[in-house]
DNA sequence: TCCAGCATTGCACCCGCGTGCAAATCTGTC
DNA sequence: GACAGATTTGCACGCGGGTGCAATGCTGGA
């Protein structure tokens, strides 16, 4: 049992399959048809591997495994601002379903330099993940392209690039900024506004295009206005500046919570505004903060989990080689709460 | 060039070693070299064997790599609730600094069920992962062992399980709590109590013992609440339910943000008191919500930025193999807010 | 008892790549 | 031009494990 190999002390940490094998007195073969589902192997060897693999701690090694079979089932999930509470829902959903399905999740975050975004994503080939799920951040169309190229299955959630080929997910944001013009405009607003950030996402942009041509549609015009990263501060600043000018807005459409609430919290603590009675307020995304009732902000709802559970089975449907796939839409449900005048419609 | 191995469509998407060396017209050894730090390749050769690469978008498969050599370059990151800012903040800050040091997270949510976990656990094994950081969780002490056994450097971060081996890193838990004691006291505070959930992490736990020890030294006792999970929901309902007694509490220690901002929501809301004229709130981690001006809470930092700098640094200095290394301990900073009467000493 | 039919098993090869070793080439000096 | 030494290069092996193929063992029916 003990084999001093040679001279060179043998500090190799994990158990071989051949290990096993020794120890079970069986063929290295039946140890890998022990552990490979569907294989033939009969109950009893299978019971002797599986004792000798216990009592020596034996793990299948994956990345061995993944060399020879075409998938590793890791899967890449790529985000920039994980810190932020609607990517981090994200990445919580995902992760737990992920490893639910017998998958590993490797997080690629997308917020440094472009050089490391680039250098990150290659991680994503090297490492023969099997999907790339792209949830934010704006990575090089060529990266993508070659993900593709390398046969992964690429995901993109709520970002429109012109890259065929990848399987998207997106919510409804052009029928839901209506809808929030709508109840702007029915909550009695007379300057209505529309809060955004200076970061040009696809869904951000859908959100303010629909908004604007809503009110457009009505008669009337809305003030816009970008500032900056999309986060609580520029929501704020935005708030400090937007309420100080002379034509003050009473109705606003901030295109993430986040926005919102530095808008909200810029309207109370600088103007001693009340909300609703004196500005109305709208978001989207609805993160947990959302619900806190010093917000309590009216908002729509990214089904997160309904949205999680669909790449899942997503990775189960390779898409077909040469055609794309209609991308697959989620309502953004209106949760209706108090930061607008009125009551649900 | 185009050989047709046979009648099976070669549908082998990725490029190989072999394939660059053909094309190079050098073997495949000299490609290895190429992409091997360190390696001797001439200059001539390498840059052929590079435009050969990326004219047929060659990456090294790091599952092969890691095969050979005893380091996979992957670190697994331990995590329950990444949807909470505290852990958001902890992956995003190692997630981006990991990929800056060349190495790739893989992230294990522990939220799920207990099989659920185990199973995660040892996908960190069967990955081969170089390193396995816990950031949370309560990870079953006989897979730590697992991991450390297997030759992984396992570091744990504010839990201190007793299992030795693992590199652990701190923050002043104690030291925070006894603080928040006196700084509750010097702002008049008669009725001082301890808001804190049902879970007994460690850090959570020292938190308490020291906050009331700290009250004992003092000659007073303090009100102490546990309940469910440590969530602003939590936080909330002890508010609702500490606030009602006959000896309402004017002053709070919460042992994490989350709970402070439940804490002061019901107080606010349900009791119309104000923050920190009637009640004066003291939390614990410097989640980004503490520093909105709704809550503008006084709270404790935990220096996420240096702990997780800490961590890669640690990743390069494999621990001795006998030897326990001492705890790290990273002071926690008090930032002073307006959730306290008074002015900073 | 004999033999067809099926479940198991072991052998050998391969996945893609790093690396020791020896052969081949290059460098510089006399 | 010759030759010792330094690079560079290719060959061959092995990392750990899946799998086709043929050999083996086992079952059951005639």
């Amino acid at each position: 049992m003990s084999e001093t190999a040679g001279g060179k002390h043998r500090q190799r940490s994990y158990v071989s399959a051949l290990q096993v094998a020794e120890r079970a007195g069986v063929s290295r073969s039946a140890v890998s048809r022990t552990f490979t589902e569907g294989a033939s192997v009969s109950a009893a060897t299978r019971k002797r591997v599986i004792e000798a693999a216990e009592a020596l701690g034996y793990h299948v090694n994956h990345l061995a495994r993944g060399l020879i079979q075409d998938r590793s089932n890791i899967v890449s999930l790529v985000a920039t601002d994980l810190n932020t509470p609607y990517q981090a829902g994200l990445i919580h959903a995902l992760t737990s379903r992920l490893q639910r399905a017998g998958k590993v999740a490797m997080v690629i975050n997308t917020s440094g330099q472009t050089q490391s975004v680039e250098k990150a994503l290659r991680q994503t080939l090297e490492y023969r993940a099997d999907a790339t799920v792209v949830l934010s951040g704006q990575p090089p169309g060529s990266l993508i392209q070659t993900c593709l190229t390398n046969g992964q299955h690429v995901i993109m959630l709520n970002r429109d690039d012109a890259v065929p080929g990848p399987d998207r997910l997106m919510v409804t944001n052009r029928a839901a900024a209506r809808e929030a013009f709508l109840h702007l405009q029915a909550a009695g607003c007379r300057q209505i506004a529309l809060v955004a950030s200076e970061v040009g996402t696809a869904s951000v942009v859908a959100r303010e295009e629909a908004f604007v041509a809503a009110a457009a549609e009505a008669g009337t015009t809305v003030q816009v206005a970008h500032f900056g990263p999309t986060t609580y501060a520029s929501g704020r600043a935005l708030g400090r500046q937007m309420l100080a000018r002379p034509q003050r807005p009473d109705g606003v459409f901030c295109v993430t919570d986040l926005l919102a609430c530095g808008f909200m919290d810029a309207a109370r603590s600088e103007f001693g505004l009340s909300i609703p009675d004196d500005l109305c307020v709208i978001g989207f995304d609805d993160i947990e903060q959302a619900g806190w009732s010093s917000f309590d902000l009216t908002t729509f709802r990214q089904p997160i989990d309904q949205i999680a559970a669909r790449i899942i089975s997503l990775l189960d449907e390779p898409p077909p080689p040469g055609t794309q796939r209609e991308p697959i839409a989620f309502p953004a449900e209106l949760i209706w709460r108090r930061s607008v005048r009125g009551t649900r419609r």
